[in-house]
DNA sequence: GGCTTCACG
DNA sequence: ACGTACGTGAAGCCT
């Protein structure tokens, strides 16, 4: 099929230019930062979609003149720097040296032209793409052949918008775009909405009735204050709809015949662009040019391989013949564009054939990736091989064993070591630099650009790392660790992210208004109150109000000025009565950012949250979590907790979550051998009702609360290397008295006191730290002249033996828990660095727990028992 | 891209 | 005199 790329030539200057610093200039120093972009972004586009049709649709006149008249006329200045004007004014003649159609129309705007000719390609059975950062275009998304490329903002984060992505984006679907566009209203575009009335409620409302008219139709059934607020707001909401709604009619020149895509001229492009210093987008373009190819969902033939390498690639074969019988296979793959879920390429070898497998269009083809099951019988070595599973797992194609994973080996022999790309661990072992396409600011991050011969050259490369890679961990005495935990953990995690967690998406919307209401509301209190335009995100504008205009005293510093922290905040709460609101504004616009925002973006179609799991990012051995990070859900704060309930199991099934307690401090009893340490934690006792009699020298029944509390964080301090300074601060009591109480507890447990000068000692000997499972991390400032650099090389290596340790156990008891599992409607779909949450049937619920309590209290064999926490409930909040 | 702040274990 | 508790990820500001 053919395809015709349709581009809002402003709206991507427009992104370009923000999203790039200024001092992008030429020779004579004017910003070209749009340009580039625009650039980048273009060449990128042609070469992902290598379409057959192509043009670049501008405004006319262009919105510099247009900006120009609407601000005489308004009264204001002019919206458009003139740092982009003068570059909006090169764009026209710099895409036409190119040989790329460029439209305009007097009287149209760009998404006018852009939605006429869609109309005519769609009409054509053209595969058509728009791209743009215009919201208004996903009117003209239609399935299947037109779909938006929303640039939402920067020049590299592009979504693809079909109907499916627009409704869960907006609500609705494509064609009713602009009945919630009039409701809500655009402030980009100076079209006000109705007030009371946003996103949310106006997709409400279209959902509900199906059109504007419909709604004013409806009024009567409408509550008292959107009925008046929509009576009051008609006439704006038609004119909104007159603005909103596309032309598809525009009267053009040009037709698809015209922006048909023929041969272009170097020597035009090359005048243009290096008359603009613009020579590296010059150079992208040379490239894409040169190597138009055809992108197909059959098997492609690599057009060269490498003849002298180790293991010759001696042939090129059909999928059919691979790899069977061979004891082990190589994979080497990469994933579409910014997307954790879509195979680009996958090239697959037994060490002498290659074949090399490409995904067009936007899903894995399924028929011809299951016909690969049987090339899987074999272990799969290659670099991230989670990322592949994942792929797999949602396309549900078969498991495929994990062999050597060259990224989770490197990581094991050094986990401090930056960089794990297939590039730095070449360089590392094998000496080699590896080719890498242009880095950093292309629109699909060179993914796409990879030859076949720089596929099988990868693929060589992965093959002649896997044995020296195998030899440094069998050196290091990190074979079983490998191979017993990290190996098979990593599929545990690549099931985890494809299972992903339910969550109810109508209660984290109604935590997103209500913190919404309140953060507005906190902030207008605010503006008020200091009589500013203060925005408290900013620490530099809340220095300057607090402690210039408000004089009030300063507490600690940062290395750009006077700190605003919560710490700083909180001595000042009884100053003045901004900070009480500063404080709050804070908490509440972080749950609404970060998590009733940060949540709603990552629900997938199928309503769950699949995060990415990493066990290749702590260098202490922990998971890390991202896209969403589901390891700092809240739960400290009332207002916090509430997002615990957004975690649910769907109907007929229950969570059951088991967490360890105290795992460190169990830990820092095992390594130490401390006997009273033991004692506190094997008695029936709490443990730190315990440690707190032994500190205070007071009988179990006369601790008090306070005392427990100074005794609680003395123990999870310990495990950080904490001082009597640090102590005193969290504690907020004076340093001596602080001093006293680590005096005592050392007393108290005196070969916790040992353990910890004993871990510092070992590891400046050794260079490195290891855990009793052989995980290693190396500290080579522990004999850094820099004393603070030294010091805190010392907290760092005394806790690495004890969150190492703990990040084991956890790690065996997340493999025992999945393979116990295994034939049970149940599954584990969430850690939290020392709780699992297991998703499951309700009525398997009870023998859960005990399926949960058996794998974690017995994944290790310390000398204090491990004891588990386990509750069962609908939501995570219930299961506690 | 660095810095600050803040959510969690 | 100096700095002061480990390990993460995300958001927003600012250059």
């Amino acid at each position: 099929m053919e395809t015709c790329l349709l581009v809002d030539g402003y709206s991507l200057a427009f992104r370009a230019f923000y999203a790039l610093p200024l001092t992008l200039t030429n020779s004579s120093g004017q910003p070209t930062n749009a340009l580039h972009g625009f650039s980048k972004m273009l060449a990128n586009l042609i070469d992902r979609y290598q379409p057959e049709y192509l043009a670049v649709a501008l405004d006319y006149p262009a919105p510099t003149f247009r900006d120009a008249l609407l601000a005489s006329y308004k009264g204001q200045r002019p919206s458009t720097p003139e740092e982009l004007k003068a570059q909006l004014e090169i764009l026209r003649p710099l895409v036409s040296s190119l040989g790329v159609s460029v439209i305009e129309r007097e009287g149209y705007e760009a998404d006018d032209i852009v939605a006429t000719l869609a109309t005519q390609a769609r009409d054509r059975g053209l595969k058509t793409y728009i791209v743009t950062g215009d919201r208004d275009s996903f009117q003209l998304v239609e399935d299947p052949l037109v779909s938006v490329l929303y640039n939402r903002r920067g020049v590299s984060e592009i979504d693809l918008m079909d109907e499916a992505a627009v409704v869960n984006k907006t609500g609705v679907p494509p064609r009713k775009y602009p009945y919630l566009a009039a409701l809500r209203g655009d402030t980009s575009d100076n079209l006000p909405g109705v007030p009371g009335i946003g996103e949310k409620t106006a997709a409400k409302l279209i959902q509900a009735y199906g059109s504007i008219q419909a709604v004013f139709d409806a009024l009567e059934a409408l509550p008292e204050r959107q009925r008046l607020a929509l009576e009051e707001h008609r006439a704006q909401v038609e004119l909104n709809l007159q603005m909103t709604m596309m032309v598809r009619d525009v009267p053009l020149d040009a037709t698809l015949d015209t922006i048909r895509v023929g041969a272009w001229d170097p020597k035009a492009a090359e005048t243009t662009f290096l008359g603009l210093d613009l020579r590296g987008a010059f150079g992208t373009f040379l490239k894409v040019f040169a190597s138009r190819r055809t992108l197909n969902a059959d098997l492609c033939e690599p057009s060269a391989v490498s003849k002298d390498s180790v293991f010759t690639v001696a042939e090129i074969s059909k999928m059919d013949d691979l790899a069977i019988g061979a004891s082990t296979i190589f994979v080497d793959f990469d994933l579409k564009g910014n997307s954790r879920d879509l195979l680009n390429y996958m090239a697959v070898s037994d060490g002498f054939k290659v074949s090399i497998l490409r995904f067009d269009g936007f899903d894995v083809d399924l028929e011809t990736a299951r016909s690969m099951s049987k090339v899987f019988v074999s272990p799969a070595s290659g670099a991230s091989l989670k990322s592949l599973l994942r792929v797999f797992g949602l396309s549900g194609l078969p498991e495929i064993e994990v062999g050597l994973d060259i990224t989770i080996a490197e990581y094991l022999i050094d986990p401090g070591s930056r960089g794990l790309t297939l590039e730095a661990i070449a360089s590392r072992h094998l000496g080699e630099t590896l080719e890498s396409v242009e880095k950093g600011d292309s629109l699909f991050d060179r993914i796409e650009q990879r030859s076949d011969d720089e596929i099988v050259h990868r693929l060589d490369v992965i093959m002649r790392l896997a044995e020296p890679l195998d030899t440094q961990l069998a050196l290091r005495g990190l074979t079983d660790l490998y191979y017993n935990i990290e190996a098979p953990l990593s599929k545990v995690l690549a099931k985890m992210e494809v299972r992903g967690v339910g969550v109810d998406i109508e209660m984290l919307n109604t935590i997103n208004a209500d913190l919404n209401a309140e953060s507005g509301q906190l902030l207008r209190q605010i503006k008020a109150l200091t009589r500013s335009d203060l925005n408290p995100n900013s620490p530099q504008q809340l220095a300057k109000v607090l402690f210039e205009d408000l004089q009030l005293p300063t507490g600690k510093k940062t290395k750009t000025g006077y700190s605003t922290d919560a710490k700083v905040l909180e001595k000042l709460r009884d100053v003045h009565p901004v900070v009480e609101l500063i404080l709050a504004y804070r908490e509440v616009d972080k749950l609404r950012t970060t998590f009733a925002q940060g949540l709603l973006n990552e629900v997938a179609p199928d309503g769950r949250i699949h995060a990415t799991f990493s066990q290749t990012v702590a260098r202490t051995g922990r998971i890390s979590s991202d896209s969403p990070n589901l390891h700092n859900i809240p739960i400290r704060s009332e207002r916090g907790k509430r997002f615990r309930e957004v975690f649910i199991a769907p109907p007929g099934n229950l969570l059951v979550v088991a967490d360890y307690s105290q795992i460190e401090l169990r830990v820092i009893a095992h390594l130490s051998g401390d006997e009273n340490l033991v004692a506190a934690l094997t008695s029936d006792h709490d443990v730190h009702s315990e440690t707190a009699a032994m500190v205070f020298g007071v009988d179990i029944k006369d601790v008090t609360l306070d005392q427990r509390a100074k005794a609680k964080m003395v123990a999870y301090g310990l495990a950080y290397g904490m001082e009597a300074y640090g102590l005193s601060q969290r504690l907020n009591i004076p340093t001596s008295e602080a001093e006293e109480i680590l005096v005592s507890f050392f007393k108290a447990f005196p070969k916790v006191k040992s353990f910890t000068e004993k871990a510092v000692e070992e590891a400046r000997a050794l260079g490195y730290t290891k855990t009793l499972f052989g995980r290693r991390r190396y500290f080579p400032d522990l004999n850094s002249s820099n004393r603070s650099l030294k010091m805190a090389a010392e907290r760092q290596a005394m806790n690495a033996g004890i969150q190492g340790l703990a990040a084991d156990i956890f790690k065996i008891a997340l493999l025992r828990t999945e393979e116990s599992l295994s034939n049970a409607d149940a599954r584990l779909i969430l850690q939290i660095h020392d709780e699992i949450m297991v998703e499951c049937e309700s009525s398997l619920a009870p023998e859960i727990v005990h399926v949960l309590e058996d794998s974690m209290t017995h994944a290790a064999e310390l000398i204090v028992p491990l004891v588990v926490n386990v509750g069962v409930g609908k939501r995570w909040s219930d299961a506690k």
